[in-house]
DNA sequence: CGGCATCCTTTTGGATACTG
DNA sequence: CAGTATCCAAAAGGATGCCG
């Protein structure tokens, strides 16, 4: 099964286009504690422990232009702004909290991998 | 696994540093790739049409160094090398197919999110 | 609170030349 | 063929200050 020709779309929007602004640690990070619910900015700042502001703005930037996660500003004071999934954002859930979690599983094993390649390249 | 009362190896493997590593662009579509069966490195330069061969000698080193891959160097003349998914990489192989072919059906879709955010913000 | 603008450092990536 | 080495340009990312 060569479908490397029908998944390397051509044109507007190939695979990697859409991979270069949806994959990565933070998009990932990000989609995942968005599938817990909404969640206001700081909230999620604090979730993704040691981002800095300005990449978790980028971030959110990069998934709101693709269309997976909504911007709502809520009329509190001061003012607040809440991200929330989409219906396409939802659709990417699954995928995401099963990568996340596949790290969480394999985590040892990946940590006992990397030892045995630094030493093997030392 | 052994928890031990030490920080450094949770820091040490983190999810964060593993998605740093495993999560990318080259990275999602090199394993991809490798997900139909062992590939030769100009092969899968080929594939992944666009990518430096620089870039991508990192994104299979780094690969490597996380138990994903395996590097075989063949006995022909000229050398040839093979990469190869190792069981760990399998196990990451349902899940990246499954993340690739979530860009091919919803390419449209995220087109014309695109579209609407840029015209929105100009 | 949730940004944006600016500056600066670090990382990444492309291009090119060379090698076993 | 499959790299490595080097240089350079571009992008990512942190720090700080200011704002509605």
């Amino acid at each position: 099964m060569a479908e490397t020709a029908t998944l390397t779309l051509q044109g507007a929007c190939s695979s990697r286009e859409i991979l270069n602004d949806i994959s990565g640690k933070w998009s990932v990070m990000a989609l995942t504690t968005l599938a817990y619910g909404p969640c206001r900015f700081n909230a999620l700042k604090r979730a993704l422990e040691g981002i800095s502001q300005k990449a978790l703005t980028d971030t959110l930037r990069r998934l709101e232009r693709n269309g997976l996660v909504e911007r709502h500003v809520l009329a509190t004071s001061p003012v607040g702004v809440q991200y929330e999934l989409t219906e396409l954002g939802v659709s990417l859930k699954s995928l995401y909290c099963a990568l996340h979690q596949w790290t969480a599983e394999n985590r040892t094993i990946i940590h006992a991998a990397r030892e045995r390649f630094d030493e093997r390249v030392a």
